[in-house]
DNA sequence: CTTGACTCCGTAGTTAGGTACGGCCCTTAA
DNA sequence: TTAAGGGCCGTACCTAACTACGGAGTCAAG
């Protein structure tokens, strides 16, 4: 079997160069051998190493996170194991549900705008910007010269 | 009334005193007029700037498109103003659509790993771990010593 | 007048996840 | 043998939106 060199697990992996030295520097992947020169010599499964990282990103896990499942991985494997996995993907689950929770809020939120800048009657000036420069948005009126200023 | 210094607008809009000076150099906040000391005298408006830009930040505007809307209010009001500035929220959904779209795709993929978690047959190893390991994921069945491999 | 809180400035650091540079050395095929 | 194309390293840079620091000057209450 031919040695991989950096070049050729990252075309393998489709990832680049700069990226597995990253990896590496961050220890998602083991310090390879090298050679005389210095250059790094890859066994095959550091292509699975680097399949796995990006898959795990792909499904929205952080760098970090992916270190904890690749610890896990190594470890021996038990109950436990799998346990702590999947208390893993379940908090990435939760994660997401805010997130997309956040996310329908602030659609909902800039589709009102919207609607209410195309249905606007008055010329001049535009629904949006007016309800995002709102004073006192749901307080009482303000009293001019409030005296509780400190 | 009384000049407003960087520490009363900062509380009065619930925002830090860098983040005030951050905006400042950003162009998002006029330079105010200075006491003989140097100390920054904001007028009113300042605190209802601050406001507007909280608000769309809570509605997911960056900080640059953020100064762009604060230009279309600042400039003349017209027609095409209203019209700019619907462009840049209905860009804002559409952004926010797509965000969407991408959490939908991973919490699917993460429910059913751990469904298949859950459901685990074989003891001693976790099915996400090996998911995510997999081989070839949707390839022919890898032939030893590829003579493809350049 | 003193003292403690406030403000000034430029600069640097933070997070995440890379990406790029540049000067040098190594490998390999023609 | 030589030239093109890797690969080595440390370090700097990138985006976004702050946040912090330090050493100075200033303000206002008591
Ligand atoms: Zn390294
Ligand atoms: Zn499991
Ligand atoms: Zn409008
Ligand atoms: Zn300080």
């Amino acid at each position: 079997m031919e040695s991989l060199t950096i070049g050729k697990i990252a075309r393998r992996a489709e990832v680049g160069i700069e990226t597995i030295r990253f990896y590496q520097r961050e220890g998602l992947i083991d310090e390879p051998p090298r050679r005389e020169s210095g250059y790094r010599q890859y066994p095959e499964e550091t292509v699975s190493r680097l399949l796995f990282i990006k898959r795990a990103k792909e499904i929205g896990f952080t760098l970090r996170e992916i270190k904890e499942l690749l610890e896990l991985q190594i470890a021996s494997p038990s109950t436990s194991t799998c346990d702590e996995v999947r208390k893993l993907a379940e908090e990435k689950i939760a994660d997401i549900r805010s997130k997309t929770e956040m996310l329908r809020r602030m659609e909902a939120a800039l589709v009102e705008l919207v609607d209410s800048c195309r249905g606007r009657v008055v010329a001049n000036s535009c629904p949006i910007l007016d309800v995002l420069q709102e004073e006192k948005p749901d307080g009482a009126k303000e009293i001019e010269s409030n005296p509780s200023d400190k």
